[in-house]
RNA sequence: GGGCGGAUAGCUCAGCUGGGAGAGCAUCGGCCUUACAAGCCGGGGGUCGCAGGUUCAAGCCCUGUUCCGCCCACCA
């Protein structure tokens, strides 16, 4: 049965092992027909381009803790996994393929691109699932599924027609952010402003008649090649009299007219506006409101058109070097000042986006966010930490228009046909053949926005629209998790569409996580080369020390800054943990399945109460999404509690006589707590508890199916608690004297020991040896408090006064001045005590138990001030 | 421009509804005690950013303030 472990745990031997036992036996497999209560949870799918970063990582430690946590507590629980056809990101991988092979998708055309990029996903798409698995994402991976999968695409297809019928869907000549790299318009959330150190430029426009000019400030004067008119505020007492007039466009022959706009602030710039209706998104508003005509200035690839003029075919950043030259050339251009604004770049090239008009689709989500917002006023979906609660209805509320059409090739091509006999919109869930006026039919080229089929991600996963059982069973589902990063992007809109279309709230939690961060607080970044890779980390201290650094650092609302030495730490604990398992398998001989009750050592009670406490605090932070407290909780149990004190004092019980009752409660305490312990410990660290359980004599099964340990009254024992409380400071009161006056514990000492009362006597004496153990003593008397010894070192420790005889072995000075110290801790603290009780609003005000309390504290401090100052004295006396 | 978060030991951070300042690492001292030197035992170290206020009592609540960080935003 004794089966030696290695001395080490050897992380990279186990974690593939183990992984392939939980597969293979169908371990993490969904049941749709169980009678457990269900427990699901959606994975943020990641892009298939991606490769396992510390945002992910941390994303699926907390979910796989979730998700094992309530799998071992008997819920019938689904993780469903998958992945993001991540059209932009994806697309630009491939053409870069393309690019290094001299060609480009226009070249290969549509179809072989689309084709291309599905060989691209057979091959490295299951990079990031390998990645998760190393992880130890315990997924039903039977189920995976890609936002580009037939039925995934049924179902965007089914919202999209549905939503159009609905008239929420529609089509519209309108401003988008164009981004002139990816040739795709973008919706206003792809956009990342940053702020560029520009230039603020005033041209003078000259008035028509002669009478003048108006002069106006840019930041892009290569627009002015769109301008259409000029504007000014109609409360503006200096341009009043310019309304209604003209002026001429420099460079150009164009004509515009002056208008009166309240949008335009008389304190900024010049307190004129030059209007651009295509190339600006407020100039957009003010076009429509005083219907301006639109004129373009530039094409789809940010150059300039043949509205330009001379500067035709020039890039935008060109022709503003131009434009700015000419005008100054020219006289029109009065001053330069330098400017510093945020302006808009794609989020996924970090190209400059163009404001540019052109005709795409739109989803007016306005009513679909109003669903949004009552299931998080009405707590139906609870956002955790709530402080997240604000920026999601602040956004919610604030919602536009939500541009779905993208120019790109690689995703859900928008099921809308065109015919050109008769201008007909056939928006369709099935592939219509031709034109009721019998005209040809032309696809709507542009595909959807990625997120448009993540959206979707709670039910479609499950097989909507089908009611399937998956579908009746896990929806709506238990909790998502995600970094905040993607809160509008995915969660908002998952909140949207699920309640549009199941009337359900997609998740009944959103559990809301930090970011990683660099060890300098940092964003990790490749620019920045701050990058640390999750598997190298995993090569290097395991998988489990991994994830629970992760676990211990996801303090709510806090960003995680990842820090190698605490992970080398964690991977201590682990080996750790290891090395108390080889311990117990060392000592497990005869050990039997139950032990009477009276069998148990205080220490066997004690440790049992403990981890009793442990997995009552376990459960309440794993409920609450503090993994941190989880973490911590279990590391205090496991090293301090059970390691450096509960296997110390039961070696003397273990390794006693065979047959011995002692021996037998301690096999059996020792087997249990280490067992309940690797239970508790498991959702955090799986692969070594598995290991280790399934070395355990009398462990069935896996760890993984294992019940999670309930917090049981009747192992709750505090009596033994406070005896042992007493023992333990007794014994460090004597570790400390040892300390202090560099004892080695070679150096053999007795102890004497005063007890307040008789059952004290008993308790010290029953348990004399654990005290000769633990603090190297040779000898312990208990007694009533008699004659001290002389040349004695002493310590007070809860009631009871330790000494230990030291005559000729320790410098009195040096014990009066160690005892003078030890006497000014307790006075100060006891003068703070004493303060407060002599404070009549304290006593009138303060809650009975609080007052009780501080009293029992004065008592206490009091006793053991007294006993110092004696000790004190008579070592004084003695030098 | 609006909003949010942070500032606690040398470092990284806990401290939940106000009631005796904690952990890990680092540091100092002692130990190869037959599970573990990736270990064991002990020690030192904090006016809880600053200034006010509420309270019997403030790291925690309120007001102001400084310094970091983040998010949102169509002032050219």
């Amino acid at each position: 049965m004794t089966m030696e472990l290695p001395k080490g745990y050897e992380p990279e031997d186990v974690e593939q092992r183990i992984y392939k036992l939980w597969e293979e036996s169908g371990s993490f497999k969904a049941d749709p027909a169980s009678d457990a209560p269900p427990y699901a949870i959606v994975i943020p799918p990641p892009n298939v381009t991606g490769a396992l970063h510390m945002g992910h990582a941390l994303n699926n430690t907390i979910q796989d803790i979730l998700i094992r946590y309530k799998r071992m507590d008997g819920f019938n629980t689904l993780w469903q996994p998958g992945t993001d056809h991540a059209g932009i990101a994806t697309q630009n991988v491939v053409e870069r393929q393309l690019a290094q092979e001299n060609t480009d998708r226009h070249r290969i055309g549509r179809e072989k691109f689309i084709e291309r990029v599905w060989e691209w996903r057979k091959e490295y798409g299951g990079k990031i699932i390998n990645q998760l698995k190393r992880l130890g994402c315990s997924c039903d991976w039977g189920r995976e599924r890609f936002t580009m999968d037939q039925g995934l695409s049924k179902a965007v297809r089914e919202v999209f027609v549905s939503l159009y019928e609905q008239g929420l869907v529609y089509r519209d000549d309108y401003i988008t952010n164009w981004c002139p790299r990816c040739h795709t318009a973008l919706a206003d959330l792809e956009v990342e402003h940053r702020d560029v150190a520009g230039a603020l430029h005033y041209v003078r426009y000259p008035l028509t008649d002669g009478s003048g000019s108006l002069t106006v400030a840019t930041t892009r004067p290569e627009t002015m090649l769109g301008d259409t008119a000029v504007a000014v505020n109609p409360e503006d007492e200096r341009f009043k009299k310019f309304i209604g007039k003209e002026v001429r466009l420099p460079l150009t022959d164009r004509i515009l007219p002056i208008i009166a706009d309240e949008h335009v602030d008389p304190s900024f710039g010049t307190g004129a506006l030059k209007i651009t209706p295509a190339h600006d998104p407020n100039d957009f508003e003010i076009g429509l409101r005083h219907k301006l005509p639109s004129v373009k200035a530039f094409d789809q690839s940010g150059r300039m058109n043949e509205n330009a003029g001379a500067y035709q075919g020039l890039d935008r950043f060109e022709a503003r070097k131009r434009v700015i030259a000419d005008l100054e050339a020219q006289g029109f251009l009065e001053k330069v000042e330098p400017y510093s604004h945020a302006v808009g770049h794609c989020y996924r090239c970090s190209t400059m986006i163009e404001p540019l008009q052109s005709l795409q689709w739109f989803v007016d989500v306005k009513p679909l966010a109003q669903k949004a917002i009552q299931a998080v006023r009405t707590g139906k979906t609870r956002i955790i930490p709530p402080t997240w609660e604000k920026v999601y209805y602040e956004w919610m509320e604030n919602i536009r228009p939500w541009c779905v059409s993208r120019q790109i090739w690689w995703g859900h091509r928008i099921p809308a046909w065109y015919c050109d006999s008769c201008g007909k919109v056939i928006v369709s869930r099935e592939d219509p053949e031709k034109c009721d006026c019998g005209g040809e039919l032309r696809q709507e080229t542009d595909v959807l926005d990625t997120w448009f089929s993540s959206g979707l991600w709670p039910f479609s996963t499950l097989g909507w629209p089908e009611e399937t059982d998956f579908l009746k069973t896990f929806y709506p589902t238990s909790c998502l998790v995600t970094g905040f990063d993607i809160l509008f992007f995915w969660v908002a809109r998952m909140m949207m569409l699920g309640l549009w279309f199941r009337d359900e709230i997609p998740f009944s939690d959103v559990y809301i996580h930090a970011l990683v961060r660099a060890e300098d607080g940092r964003k990790m970044s490749k620019s920045l080369g701050n990058v640390i890779d999750p598997l190298e980390v995993m090569d290097q201290y395991g998988t489990d020390a991994f994830r629970f650094t992760l676990a211990a650092f996801a303090a709510q609302g806090r960003d995680v800054k990842l820090s190698m030495k605490r992970i080398e730490g964690y991977r201590n604990f682990i080996n750790k943990i290891w090395n108390s398992a080889r311990f117990v398998l060392m000592n497990l001989e005869g050990v039997p399945e139950e032990v009477p009750e009276e069998y148990l050592s205080l220490a066997d009670k004690w440790i049992l109460s403990r981890l009793n406490s442990t997995a009552a605090q376990a459960r309440e932070t794993l409920d609450g999404y503090n993994f941190d407290r989880t973490a911590s909780a279990l590391y205090q149990f496991m090293w301090h509690e059970f390691c450096d004190w509960y296997i110390e004092l039961a070696k003397p019980a273990l390794y006693g006589k065979k047959g011995d009752k002692a021996q037998a409660a301690a096999r059996w305490t020792v087997l249990t707590a280490l067992k309940d312990s690797l239970k508790l410990l498991h959702p955090i660290i799986p692969f070594v508890t598995e290991e280790i359980w399934s070395r355990l004599p009398g462990a069935e099964g896996q760890i993984m199916m294992a019940d999670y340990p309930k917090p049981d009254p009747v192992r709750e024992d505090r009596e033994s608690e406070q005896a042992m409380d007493l023992i333990q400071s007794v014994i460090v009161g004597i570790r400390n004297i040892r300390g202090e006056f560099n004892l080695p514990p070679t150096k053999p000492v007795k102890t004497i020991i005063f007890c307040p009362d008789r059952p004290t006597v008993g308790l010290l004496e029953a348990n004399q040896s654990a005290i000769q153990d633990l603090a190297w003593v040779e000898e312990v008397k208990a007694s009533l408090p008699g004659d001290k010894p002389k040349s004695a070192a002493a310590a007070v420790a809860g009631g009871v006064e330790i000494f230990i005889p030291l005559a000729g072995l320790i410098d009195l000075d040096q014990e009066a001045a160690r005892l003078a110290k030890e006497l000014d801790k307790v006075s100060g603290e006891l003068a703070k005590v004493e303060k407060k009780l002599g404070n009549a609003g304290f006593l009138g005000k303060a809650p009975e138990d609080v007052v009780a309390k501080v009293k029992g504290q004065r008592q206490e401090l009091s006793l053991k001030k007294e006993k110092l100052e004696s000790n004190l004295t008579r070592v004084r006396e003695m030098v």
